[in-house]
DNA sequence: TGTTAATCTAGAATCATTCTAAACTAGTAC
DNA sequence: GTACTAGTTTAGAATGATTCTAGATTAACA
């Protein structure tokens, strides 16, 4: 992992992000976090529930994980139309995307230097997201 | 504009395309290219041409788009779950995105360096994409 | 143990996007 | 010009991810 949790288990990271800690956010809390950094879709995620005899719901699925990017337990990375990822890592770090697999692998934020930000006309910076899109050895690059 | 279109028209950037001209290609073409760099979806452009009365369905709108984007005359960005945009501008650029209004805006390349980019574990690098992520004020960063 | 508000769920609904099969048209040959 | 053909366009259905709804369940706490 890349980041220290400060938290001994999934009933402890439910706690601290006050949410209720009911059946199917504990075990999937579990599922999420203890294996290391991963980047799973909802439908994933619901696949290992199930394959693990674990009752729950897609909708509980959808809702668990969005709750989790509230409470900053999650990300979200958009990297494909019409397919949400959730990331594990929430320290600040970026990404390979790998078209043909539509893997995604974490890049340490210390291995790649954005400078000289600009900033933005209004508001302010949330977040720099840098996705490195890596295709098959052939075909032309961007 | 960003960068120079070696095409006097819609007509000449079609026939460099080696898509074959057609009606609603060309009044595409026409909406996204002569008002400098845009940023659209199917739908905002599909809603601009029936307001400048070009029939054309929303499915071609979607057909024409993808075949652009082939043809490097468009590059879709995807910033958002479950909408892409269609960026105009094919220099090598980057993106602010307004969260707030879900807004666009270039950032170009000599603004923003990259630098100790990583190599792939595998493949090649097809492109690098930086998105700032902008937010209201207030709350939190990330 | 009872009450209550939060949560979970199946299934319907929604939204962007893609597909399908039939109608149309640009390009070419005559 | 007219006819032919391959490439395009289209309406509408289909798809796939996600969200919503309203009723059933459950955690928390007196």
């Amino acid at each position: 992992m890349s980041n220290h949790r400060p938290f001994a288990n999934a009933l402890e990271l439910l706690r601290a992000a006050k949410l209720r800690p009911t059946r199917q956010r504990l075990a999937l809390a579990k599922l999420l976090f203890e294996k290391g950094d991963r980047h799973v879709t909802a439908e994933q995620l619901h696949d290992e529930a199930v394959a693990a005899s674990i009752p729950v719901s897609l909708a509980t699925v959808y809702n668990t994980l969005h709750q989790f990017v509230g409470a900053r337990l999650l990300r979200e990375v958009v990297v494909n139309p019409g397919r949400s990822y959730f990331d594990t890592n929430i320290a600040d770090h970026h990404h390979f995307f790998f078209e043909e697999t539509g893997k995604l692998m974490d890049i340490a934020s210390d291995r790649i230097e954005v400078t000289n930000l600009p900033q933005p006309p209004h508001g302010a910076i949330r977040r720099v997201d840098v996705v490195i899109r890596v295709g098959p050895k052939g075909s032309g690059a961007a």
